[in-house]
DNA sequence: GAGTGGTCTAGACCACATA
DNA sequence: ATGTGGTCTAGACCACTCT
């Protein structure tokens, strides 16, 4: 897989500082010669990125950067349960969903280039502190590599689940953060008065095969500051 | 745009008598050479009924059908209104939503293959006869092709405006239908009782030019029988 | 092992955007 | 006119499924 590849490596260069949004990447003959393959395949991996709405082609101009992911690099990542632990502060998982499905909306399979067939768990968390709802969770996770996943796994924590329980590495994962208007069911979910705009990310990550291992759409109720824990540990 | 051709050619062999649901289709480098093509290309065109969920691809066994188009071909192609006009009904076409948009929901987008800059109108009719709505409508026209659209032109006829407006022959169409429970929205706008099933139509109308004309999904309110409209003319 | 789809190559020509 | 992406070819080898 090549093209998997290749698209990883290009991911990287253009979270990288090389790279700013609105930057104009080198046109598909000139990546074939860097990455040593054929334009075909440079499509196909272009295509990917396209996918996740990293980047855009524009007919007779070129291919441009239009966002980048967020917290980019293994440096950073730490779970939320992680991050709890360390500012020592109680919180609770509540698991309000917690199924097994092929039939995965077309965003998120498309995302994720799964098959039709392809089993998925499908789990949504809300997560307290002090009993205050702070975030909403929306976890996909194949189900090939997670078969014993329990609902009281997910109500402790997920990568501890992944990385000491499965000995799965997550070598890294991408994220990305959007200010939207929640829906109807996030909004109740999150105590939210009507037309508030909240932050929506969403996470992917993957082991050191560069396999899928977890894509997380999470609602965070901004008032929280969840941020702020990001600074003090 | 050859894989255009063949992808089209290709549904209309499987919406013919020839196949039936779940029958496979000659593999890829048969499909080749029965359209003169290279395999890339007719892999090209396979993509795209899979993305309109007619045919699906399992590695190593084959490719299957799913399903077929519901009245395929030009002989029965009559719009709302003209059923309605032959049946010398009264009805009304409300438009609650009229807007022109480059940010179609992705799946619509997928499927009509547009690229993120592509400006589409976005339209949700309603439609009553004696005041009890039937159905709600929601049609995807390319920009380009119908600036001069405009709201009264939708309470009239589409299929008037398209033809005897814009002088746009529409060829043919593909119909499919699926039995939903429908959402809070289109329950509300059709009176419908909580947990009541609807038939949901998809309609995708294209010119001689094998041009995408049109993208409508619509919910009838099946207490109305629409389909003896049909049968009536 | 036979049959199928998945990926990949190394070119080619076409269509669109911009100067 | 130049540079860009869009399409297409005619092969090749790999990976999966089934018998």
């Amino acid at each position: 897989m090549i093209y998997k590849k290749i698209a990883h490596q290009l991911r990287k260069e253009i979270n990288s500082s090389k790279y700013a949004i609105g930057d104009q990447l080198p046109n598909e003959k000139e990546l074939s010669s860097l990455f040593n393959a054929s334009r075909m395949t440079v499509r196909k991996a272009i295509n990917e990125l396209i996918n996740f709405q990293l980047i855009s082609r524009e007919w007779g101009r070129g291919t441009f950067i239009i966002a980048k992911d967020l917290n980019f690099g293994i440096n950073q990542l730490k779970s939320f349960s992680e991050i709890m632990n360390d500012a020592h502060k109680g919180y609770i998982n509540k698991v309000i969903e917690f199924s097994v499905t092929s039939n995965i909306n077309a965003v998120v399979s498309n995302k994720l280039k799964l098959s039709e067939k392809d089993k998925v768990f499908y789990i949504r968390r809300i997560r307290y502190i002090n009993n205050n709802p702070i975030m909403v969770e929306d976890s996909y996770m194949p189900y090939n590599l997670f078969k014993g996943l329990t609902v009281s796994d997910m109500e402790n924590s997920k990568f501890n689940y992944i990385e000491n329980i499965c000995g799965i590495k997550i070598e890294g994962s991408y994220e990305t953060s959007y200010a939207i208007i929640p829906d109807k069911e996030i909004r109740e979910l999150l105590c939210l008065n009507i037309g508030r705009p909240i932050l929506m990310s969403t996470t992917y990550s993957y082991d050191t095969n560069n396999q899928f291992i977890n894509y997380a759409i999470i609602y965070r109720n901004s008032q929280e500051h969840i941020y702020e824990f990001h600074l003090k540990r």
